[in-house]
DNA sequence: GGCATTGTTTACACCGATGGAAGTCACCCA
DNA sequence: TGGGTGACTTCCATCGGTGTAAACAATGCC
């Protein structure tokens, strides 16, 4: 395969000047770029990127640690990284963690190595007593979702209890008093399921309505639909009533609907359903579904700037870092047919 | 941060005897090899992996070209592509094409800059007549699906048509025979599409039925749920009967099911739906749907170890590169909710 | 015309590991 | 004791680019 010093030998000039007009560097007289590039065109040269990231110490590799792609959210959420990432001509290494601790804890040793540039990781296992393992990382990381906190560290994550207490808040405005949630969490004090969990709280104590333990839906597994369809199960068979519901994602939404339904109960006449999420299938469920849209375009595109101003920064001795941010991206519920009229 | 050198020195060796205690070379004495680990250790060492990659030609990195991760279909291959990847100790930089030639041809030139070993490559926009694409590209190739053949590479692709055949066997074996098929592509002769239909028209013909043209659902852009929604209206609309549904894929047949519902047409008693790929959505959908699981696992494993086998092929001179092989992964049909009993 | 300034190109060291060959050493056998 | 053998270690070139500094050319200004 061809070499730099190939296309300048072909073209004539040194391997510093192809160098310079491939790199976009612009005191190039316009007739030896051209001489260049017709000679990179007519060896078919593509350049090495492993020397270039070799000798430069920059990849231009994001990468990207999350629990599982197969998960809408995450699939989702990836694609729009991916394509942030693009947009500014970055590559996307993508760590999958499984929901595990040593899946976690592998994904942070792997920029070290040099391959990619800064991470984006988005924990489900790590707890916030392991917060210390953030620090002094070595490389750039901005961290999604709110499984963990640290104040060295960059964050971009959704307006959670404000997303919960706009949902409760819609099946309210209905008249609904009795509330399911979906998705509670034993494990945890300060991810999203506390979060939302606070927002729903909040709504209900704005009407002074007290909170029906018996409505609350527990899942300590992942948020996936047969979780969702469990705890609705389990809710259900408490004998409680129940005429809305606030799951903690999609998924966990749908698999509510999907046991509700099983039941005779209409949706969303006899029980109004909301998400969190807004992906994809969200549109095409059965009944629609209505949700909560976190931003997530908004979230991925920040966290890659975020994460180039970084690498930027510590390239650039000159730089001053600045202080950690915490993002937090516009939410916005998304009404479909899951839930009744606001005056119903 | 530490180099090579530095251990080196800290341990009172050459670097390549660090180097060769690293890279796991046998004959190293247990003390040095201790000394050499120790030294590792305290200074906190981890090895320089663009050095490495940069000079040993192979980076243990494979490179991913699919549509779209959040459709879910994408999102769980590229799962267990990832998972397979990573049980051989590989990692894998994902390129989405975005279902465009323009994605697609980038997306081949990616691992002639050197960072990815070798591509798996699952195409849909490009067609047989850019088949000479794939020749000579200078790196180990793998192709998922059907939209592409070449006789110089390897493909690791699914039973289509005896997919589509043992799925619309079981609507005919409940008695079905007005059956529609949702996702047939007319830019298409040879894709998935095609194969699927061909397996359709051969369990017709085996029993001695016409294919009735009002009852093919065309859907030209890619197989979304709403697409599938359309084309079920379509055929709907066009006022033919309608008792079964073989989709080509698990996001049109929902799409479908949604429809159907819509019109209130009950599933299975009324019309019987089987999809294609067993996505996770199929297990949770109302119904849940009965589906055509293309063994998506087995297709990721066998397609990441013929990768490896190509990489070692090519840096092994002493190798003689086998033939390109066509591997066709086990299919099986899952049933569920949204097909009647065979005796229905 | 001389000199400063800006623009364009080049020479060369260097990034940090690995491959291969060569060197050193201990040990064994004749 | 000399030579051979295998185990272990080192030396040095090398992968293919980029950063730095310096050479060289063109332009502007007094």
């Amino acid at each position: 395969m061809a070499t730099m010093a190939d296309v300048a030998r072909h073209a004539g000039v040194s391997v510093k000047t192809v160098s310079n007009v491939l790199s976009g560097y612009p005191h190039v007289r316009d007739t030896t770029r051209d001489r260049v590039l017709v000679a990179v065109d007519e060896l078919g040269y593509e350049i090495n990127v492993t020397a270039k990231i070799f000798r430069s110490g920059r990849s231009g590799v994001v990468g990207l640690a999350v629990p599982e792609l197969g998960q809408p959210y995450f699939g989702e959420l990836a694609d729009e990284i991916l394509s942030a990432a693009r947009s500014h001509g970055l590559q996307v290494l993508i760590e999958p963690t499984g929901f595990t601790r040593e899946g976690e804890l592998a994904a942070l040793r792997v920029p070290r190595r040099g391959l990619v540039d800064g991470l984006i990781f988005s924990p489900a296992a790590l707890v916030q007593s392991d917060a210390h393992l953030l620090d002094d990382l070595g490389y750039p990381l901005v961290l999604l979702g709110e499984q963990l906190f640290s104040p060295s560290v960059d964050h971009v994550t959704m307006r959670n209890i404000d997303g919960a207490r706009a949902a409760t808040d819609l099946l309210l405005d209905a008249g609904r008093r009795h509330i399911a949630v979906i998705g509670m969490l034993h494990a945890e004090t300060a991810g999203s399921a506390s979060l939302r969990y606070a927002g729903y709280r909040q709504a209900l104590e704005a009407r002074g309505i007290q909170v029906d333990t018996r409505l609350l839906g527990w899942s300590d597994e992942a948020w996936h639909r047969a979780n969702g369809a469990r705890a609705m199960a389990a809710v259900l068979d408490s004998g409680v009533r129940v005429d809305g519901v606030v799951a903690f994602n999609d998924a966990l939404a749908i698999g509510a609907m999907y046991e509700l339904q099983t039941r005779g109960l209409a949706i969303p006449q006899d029980v109004g359903v909301v998400g969190f999420d807004d992906i994809e299938d969200s549109r095409y469920s059965v009944p629609t579904l209505t949700t909560v849209d976190p931003g997530r375009r908004e979230i991925a595109h920040v966290a890659v700037d975020i994460l180039r101003r970084r690498v930027r920064e510590r390239l650039d001795p000159s730089a001053v870092d600045s202080a950690p941010v915490l993002y937090l991206a516009g939410m916005r519920l998304v009404e479909r047919e899951s839930t009744p009229r606001r005056d119903g």
